[in-house]
DNA sequence: CTTACATATTGACATGTATCAATATCGTTG
DNA sequence: CAACGATATTGATACATGTCAATATGTAAG
């Protein structure tokens, strides 16, 4: 039982010329994850902190959405691979990975 | 009867702080234009060509997509500010706003 | 084990959107 | 003006998704 690639797709650039199916999908698929204003807003508010990461309970009041909302938009960016999770006692903490942003940048040029 | 504003929105750095409701909704339209496989398909293909545009129909037959459809995706790039247009004749020429991209560059920093 | 709190999941609903066939619009050419 | 070809718009349909209330799960503390 072979794993069905292991996930090396992505990152041409998208000016270098024709991308492939499998470099379109996930490329769009991250874009599609930044494409909502609330999970922009989370971005900035994570980077906005000292620390740089913050508990997802930290969240809801500032976006003035539903729990179970901030929820959702976490795990769209987290499965996008736009953000880190790690549980401390009874919190999560979410932290922006910066080398999917550079990626991103490269796939821009 | 002024306009709203002349819509100078957008592009301070994702990570250097909080952005305004308008910069995430600004943002947000733009990266949603991205996320989807058909118009990155449609980018790449623009970009792969030796003139740096193609007219409409070329793109049709590549994408394996209807014409409106592929009228439909066009017209949501151009609208973000992706693609600049010119007619020609019958034909009209699509290519990439290179600025563009390099804002989102500057905004994913 | 039970309570309390943080987070995730489920279900429901409304809205958005990708797609195509059919049709309309627009330029060019006769 | 009429005919033709390129592009855009409309209408219909299927599917994706943002949102919340309700509920489940998970962890720490008594």
């Amino acid at each position: 039982m072979k794993r069905s690639k292991p996930k090396a797709v992505c990152c041409s650039p998208l000016l270098a010329g024709r991308l492939t199916s499998d470099e379109t999908a996930h490329l769009a698929a991250i874009f599609r994850a930044l494409g909502e204003p609330a999970r922009l807003q989370m971005l900035s508010l994570i980077a906005a902190q000292p620390e740089q990461e913050v508990c997802a309970c930290e969240l809801v009041e500032p976006l003035g959405l539903s729990q179970p909302t901030v929820s959702h938009h976490l795990k769209v960016m987290y499965e996008a691979g736009l953000l880190a999770r790690e549980r401390r006692g009874t919190w999560i903490y979410y932290r922006i990975l910066p080398e999917k942003l550079a990626m991103l940048r490269e796939a821009l040029s």
